[in-house]
DNA sequence: TCTGGGGTCCTAGGACCC
DNA sequence: TCTGGGGTCCTAGGACCC
């Protein structure tokens, strides 16, 4: 007896631009983007017109020039995107939420109940559909990398169950771009190698595609082009690292747009990691030029951090070096903080200044400890009155490109 | 007319330790 | 003087995913 494919992927179809055209019977049917000076998500009518996700908008009016564009309802992709994902967690509790729009859910333990996997997946989507009004597609498998597979299939608005029996006869005439971790780069390194389609990549010796991708690339890969996939539903993540980035155009890798820049992006960060008790010990500072090509510094420091002007300082004393380092390049294109090696910071820690020690080489700055109290002060703010309420780099609100309630929505749980 | 922002994982070289 | 090997951590870059 064969295992039953009881592992979902559910994924809402172009869901933002579905949103807005929800909420606006006017915009359905047509061409229409969210966003403005580049595109953030874009409907099917547009998506045939080539119009694609973080494409410039002016781009994607070359493209389709009736496109509509709408300023986006992000409070509603929120609380959309968890209302579809709750009706899955009405039927089983192991759900792996990927992101705002797309979740894999395993119904093993719920069929008794509610019927077999297939009749759940198309109750699910009759729910999302008549209780929410947009449309999910759902792959049905026994394993996370067929349903995802199935649920690419389906789109846009279908259902695709991958039969135990034909697993490979329906994986191998996919081609290889639909595997998991094949983007454009592997995919025209395969493809050069005449290998278009899964089978032909399940059927390349194991040394030559780990010639081409790297050795845990093709590992994985020739694993998966065989369906031996072993990733089980994992319902809690733990985050490893937490980021900002902010694009500016052009600019001259000047003091005075640096600084601003670093301190707000640090003050993102650091404040996500102090609400959730944690500190991180490595900080990597990215900067990208003009051309695009960019650099990444990072340094490991002995205790972890989660205060906002350290955070910013080290930051800044990296970009400096990778401006040292590039003398040449006349504009930076953006800045980024990232902070990893994250660490869960006891209750009593946590209310002690993280990196008092760092004071000795900076005679004549403020101590830890009243940078902590000022963050700490601005958290509790924060909390009341909401986040714009106080803050650091308020100089930068002009030059902005995307909003910051579109970033919150991409962030994960930390 | 060069494209936003949030992440994960892998590779390769070097330092350092035993 | 030249010789071995394994393991861990750090750093920089890159591909990929949503």
């Amino acid at each position: 007896m064969e295992t039953q494919p009881t592992i979902l992927h559910a994924d809402l179809d172009a869901f933002y631009a579905a949103v807005e055209q929800l909420l606006n019977p006017d915009l359905r049917g047509k061409p229409i983007a969210v966003g403005g000076g580049v595109v953030l998500a874009a409907s099917y009518e547009a998506k045939a017109f080539g119009v694609r996700g973080g494409m410039p908008g002016r781009r994607a009016r070359e493209l389709c020039p009736q496109l509509i564009f709408v300023s986006g309802h992000f409070a509603e992709y929120r609380r959309l995107g968890d209302a579809a994902i709750a009706v899955l967690g009405d039927f089983t509790p192991l759900i792996e939420r990927i992101s705002i729009d797309e979740a894999f859910a395993d119904v093993a333990g719920c069929t008794h109940l509610f019927g077999t996997p297939a009749e759940i997946a198309a109750t699910i989507r009759q729910r999302v559909r008549d209780e929410l009004g947009l449309p999910i597609s759902i792959g049905v498998a026994r394993t996370k990398h067929l349903a995802k597979i199935g649920s690419q299939v389906a789109k846009p608005d279908g259902l695709v169950v991958v039969d135990p029996r034909r697993e490979l006869d329906f994986l191998h005439d996919l081609p290889v771009e639909l595997m998991w971790g094949v983007g454009p780069i592997a995919k025209a390194k395969l493809n050069e190698q005449g290998i278009l389609t899964i089978g032909q990549l399940a059927n390349t010796p194991g040394r030559s595609i780990e010639r081409l991708l790297g050795v845990a690339a093709g590992e994985k890969l020739a694993a998966l082009a065989w369906n031996r996939d072993p990733r089980e539903i994992r319902t809690h993540h733990r985050a490893r690292s937490a980021g900002a980035q902010s694009a500016l155009g052009k600019r001259r890798p000047d003091d005075r747009i640096v600084q601003p820049t670093l301190l707000h992006l640090a003050d993102r960060v650091a404040s996500r990691l102090r609400a959730k008790s944690l500190a991180g010990r490595t900080v990597t500072a990215r900067v990208r030029f003009a051309d695009l090509r960019a650099v990444t510094r990072s340094i490991t420091l002995d205790a972890p951090i989660a205060a906002t002007t350290m955070l910013a300082e080290i930051a800044g004393e990296l970009v400096r070096q990778e401006l040292a380092d590039h003398p040449r390049e006349k504009y930076i294109s953006l800045l980024a903080i990232s902070v990893s090696h994250l660490d869960e910071q006891r209750a009593l820690q946590l209310d002690l200044p993280l990196g008092l020690a760092d004071e000795r080489r900076r005679p004549g700055a403020k101590t830890g400890m009243a940078r902590w109290t000022a963050d700490k002060a601005i958290d509790k703010i924060r909390e009341r009155f909401g986040w714009d309420a106080v803050g650091y780099g308020s100089a930068l609100e002009t030059s902005r490109s995307v909003p910051d309630e579109f970033r919150k929505l991409a962030e994960k749980e930390l």
